[in-house]
DNA sequence: CTCAAAGTTTACCGATCGGTACATATTGCG
DNA sequence: CGCAATATGTACCGATCGGTAAACTTTGAG
């Protein structure tokens, strides 16, 4: 049970979790695709469940490191990073394997609120409010929180509309309502 | 195979699909649900796909017919109405059977862009936001097409985060941002 | 080396999946 | 009424679901 072995397992779970989605994926095509036997899987993962939550907490790792590096590259000011935000979602958009937010996936699948999967995708995008709301902060915006949680409903939006794939670009849309929010806030 | 009798099970399988996911309701159950045989069923739906689509066109209906008309009653003019969208929402979320977006929820379990559920779902989208950009051309608004596409944004971020239900109340800031960018395309 | 602990494989479990063949009621028309 | 067409119910299909028992292989300590 060497960390890596297990981490290998959840990097490719997540690719077909999110390509299928939840229920689409049996145990059986993932147990295929990795090429170990079933009972080495449940030795891994006690449940499916498990083995979700363990992706999950891969993806958000894997999201928000990315999300934070890349408004941070494209933006030196607070400011202007809560801005870069949608170009960061652009370029996300933009690639061959985008399918959408794969916490939005998680929390359709398991719905009930009280269900680990869907609590745990709540928290994902709390923290992601949560460092909306620090930059704002920083950047001494008014009303810092209410900016966050609207920044944070186009970003929401930016990642269905994108995903339903019927208009051009999102994420522009989004970034001029933004930029719109945040001058406002500056008043 | 009288109309009322399919419409009956396209009603009650809507609900079920809705609390418990497409993937994850079984044919069996929702027959036993009905209280009518497999056999019926499949009389009026070929495939379960059938019978998810005819799901989709009835909310669809519901759904649409539903928010124009309280848009309606919430206000008179044309750009009151776009932010009175944003009550709607408000009062939707707060139902207790409110589940998120069930189009969401489709495209997100059937991701294939060329699959007709997920087709479909883009298609309600579509339609809202031609909605919304008729009443944003009749307000005599500018740049109504991209003011349509913003409040779409809104609309669907705040969909998910009040489905996630960890803020308070996600319409109400969706509102305020609304009207602002509507007081910015007034200008 | 020995030998037990840990990891892996094969083969399988009952339940449920979407879907159907066939026998039985029910219906509308002459 | 007779009788065919239509609708329904029973019983079942092979495939797949999440998960496991038991045999086998590898590994590390003495």
């Amino acid at each position: 049970m060497r960390p890596s072995k297990r981490d290998e397992l959840v990097q490719k779970a997540l690719q077909t979790f999110y390509r299928n989605g939840f229920h689409a994926t049996g145990m059986d095509s993932l147990v295929a695709e990795t090429g170990i036997s079933k009972t080495s899987m449940y030795k891994h993962f006690r449940t499916k469940e498990d083995l979700i939550l363990a992706v999950l907490r891969l993806r958000d790792e894997q999201f928000r490191n990315w999300l934070y590096r890349r408004m941070e590259e494209l933006a030196g000011e607070s400011s202007g990073q809560l801005i870069a935000m949608f170009d960061a979602l652009g370029e996300w958009f933009a690639k061959p394997e985008f399918r959408g937010c794969m916490f939005v996936k998680a929390s359709s699948e398991f719905q009930d609120a009280s269900h680990p999967i869907h609590k745990q995708s709540a928290d994902h995008k709390q923290m992601l409010e949560k460092h909306l709301y620090e930059l704002a902060t920083k950047a001494q915006l008014n009303e810092a929180a209410g900016l966050a949680r609207q920044l944070m409903l186009l970003k929401e939006g930016a990642i269905i509309i994108a995903h339903l794939r019927y208009t051009e670009n999102p994420a522009i849309d989004a970034k001029k309502a933004a930029v719109a929010l945040v001058e406002k806030s500056r008043m």
